[in-house]
Parts: structure tokens; sequence; C-alpha cells
RNA sequence: AAUGACGGUACAU
């Protein structure tokens, strides 16, 4: 059973779950009954590769063998229900989370936070969080992330500051959860905190780190202070361009913006739809009308980007701020979606 | 042999 599941594992784990799932079927075809591991494996595997569905059809197809799922198996069919949106599914999930007594497992309640969280039930999330026995690094991190992404900035950096008080030290998973709630509240010294903390513990600066600290610090204010954070990232990819450039738009620095564009360009790094959305809405603040068409069409042309509103948005704000009311109208009339 | 948390967008007067 052992040499077939971890066979099982590897397949599912590389995202080759169909191989897995043939794997699987010839292991039961050799007379070998697969256990709550292979079948977590197989289920594992379908959720990584954000087939929610099918896990959730594997985990049915592992209760009708007659298999108990354990806590591990537990915790992936809640990533399936968040993966599929089956927020039914998920809630008797948790009531067997309840019966089984898993409810103290960390992993399973990390899970059950994310699960709650997934579909905006922040009260049930809260609860899972509140009657945790054991808290470890995780589980804040996911408290601290869910807080942040509703906007409960306040609240995330309080628990910052609780989990360290409760001897919990938070890893670069938490400081990139907590750096937005900063930035949402706009306070320079928070950020400049959790920066201090950074150094303090000598975590490098990475593209994720760094990414979140030059939002912060453009949302917050000081461009300047971004600017240093950029400059001594070496590996730049195409979220740490875009903030950047974001960060100028925002401050009304259009030439700049476009100058950090062709560089991007020129280090071969590919802009996305979000860099657009900041090349434009530097145009648009600049007013740089020629600059805005030269880019919005660079977009699907060059890039094979289809604009989306958020582009025709920047597009009418900018003709709109230029005074050309007569060809924003004609830009609207002429758009391939819905004016919103 | 199976398990959990991380970064960027247009919004509004």
């Amino acid at each position: 059973v052992v040499s077939w599941t971890s066979m099982v594992a590897g397949y599912a784990k590389n995202g080759y779950c169909d191989q897995a799932l043939d794997l699987f079927h010839e292991m039961q075809l050799a007379g070998i009954e697969p256990n709550v591991i292979s079948w977590t494996a197989l289920i594992a595997g379908y959720v990584h590769s954000g087939r929610g569905h099918d896990a959730l059809v594997m985990f049915c197809r592992m209760q009708k063998a007659g298999i108990t799922p354990s806590s591990i198996t537990v915790a992936n069919v809640l990533s399936a229900c968040i993966a599929s949106g089956a927020l039914k599914q998920g809630k008797e999930i948790h009531s067997y989370v309840i019966r089984s007594g898993f409810e103290s497992n960390v992993v399973v309640g990390t899970e059950l936070l994310n699960f709650y969280s997934k579909f905006g039930r922040i009260d049930n999330a809260c609860h899972i969080f509140d009657r945790m026995p054991e808290r470890d690094v995780v589980l804040w991190t996911g408290m601290i992330g869910m807080c942040t992404k509703n906007e409960y900035s306040v609240e995330a950096l309080k628990l910052f500051r609780e989990m360290q008080l409760a001897g919990v030290k938070p890893n670069t998973f938490t400081i990139t959860s907590a750096l937005p709630a900063c930035a949402h509240l706009a306070v320079l010294h928070h950020g400049k905190e959790i920066h201090g903390y950074i150094i303090r513990r000598a975590f490098g600066i990475n593209a994720i780190v760094g990414s979140a600290l030059i939002s912060m610090y453009t949302k917050c204010g000081s461009v300047e202070d971004a600017r240093r954070v950029f400059d001594i990232i070496n590996r730049r990819d195409v979220v740490i361009w875009t903030v950047m450039i974001a960060g100028y738009a925002m401050h009304g620095h259009g030439e700049e913006a476009l100058n950090l564009f062709i560089l991007m360009q020129q280090e071969g790094v590919k802009p996305d739809h979000i860099t657009f959305v900041g090349v434009l809405s530097a145009c648009s603040h600049a007013g740089l009308v020629n600059e805005g068409w030269q880019h919005f069409n660079l977009m699907s042309q060059e890039y094979q980007i289809t604009p989306r509103v958020e582009h025709y948005a920047c597009m009418v704000d900018l003709l709109g701020r230029a005074g050309r009311l007569d060809e924003a109208w004609d830009f609207i009339s002429r758009m391939p979606l819905e004016p919103s």
C-alpha cells in the first residue's frame, strides 16, 4: 500500500491528477485496497489543480468505500469546498469536524477559518479562531489576512501585536498579510514599524515582501521610501514594476511612471492587465493624452491584453480631464463592454 | 506515503 500510495502522491503533487487516478485504479485491480492516506493524496491532488469539484466527488467515493476521513482529509476537503464554492458541503464538514473531535486540530481550524473567510462569514471565522486552544503562526497569519482582505485594518494590526505578546513570531507570510492594513489606514509609522521588524529579523526582501512594502509606502504617501525599496530589489517581477508604476501614477508623476514602464520592457518583464491600469492612470493624472492612446493601443497590439472596464475608465477619465468630451463620448459609444 | 497562511488595479468629489 505504501509504495502504491507514494506513487499516487507523486503524480498528484505534480499536477498529474488523471495519471494519479489511473494508478489508483491499477492499485485496486492489483488487489491492494487504498487506505485513508491513498485517498487523501488523490483528493489533495485535485485540490492543488484547482479541481475542487472532482476532489469532492473522490471524497464521496471514499466514504462509500467505508474509509473514515482523517484530519488531513478533512482539511483538504475544506479546500475543495473553497475551490468549488461549496458552502453547504463545507458546513457539513464543519459539523463532522465537531462530531469527530478534530475541532482543536490547528490545521483543520486554519482551513475552516479560510473557508468561512472565503465565503465572507467573518463571524464564523472569528469564532473558529477564538476557540482554538493552540494558535500557531499559520493560524494567526490566516486570521490577519482575513482582516486585511475585509479592511478590518485596525484589528489586523492589533492581532499582529497580540500574536507577538502570545509568543508567536511573525514570519514573512504574516508580514505580507499585515502590510496592506497599514496601506489601507495610510498611517506611515505603522508601515515603518513593520519594515523595521523585517530588518530586525533579517528577513530578506524578496519580490513578495518588496511589493507589499512598495505598495504600502506609496499608499502612505511616501514615494521616496517606496523607491528606496524598489532600488534594493534585484529580481523584479511584474508585480514589483506594477506597484512602483502605480505609485508614481497615484502621486501624479506621469513621466516617472512612463520611464519605468520603458525600463521594465527593456528588462524583458512582460506587463499584464494591472500594469496597464497603472500606466493609463499615470497618463490620466498627468494629462498625457497622446501617450494614453499609445499605451491603450500597445496593450492589445503588442501584448494581446483585451482592455477591461478599468482600462476604458482610465481612458474616459483621461479624455474627460483633457476637455475632449466629444472624443470621450465617441470612445464610450464604441466600447465593446457595458459602461458601468 | 497524504495536510493549512503571503504581494499589485478605476475609485471617488
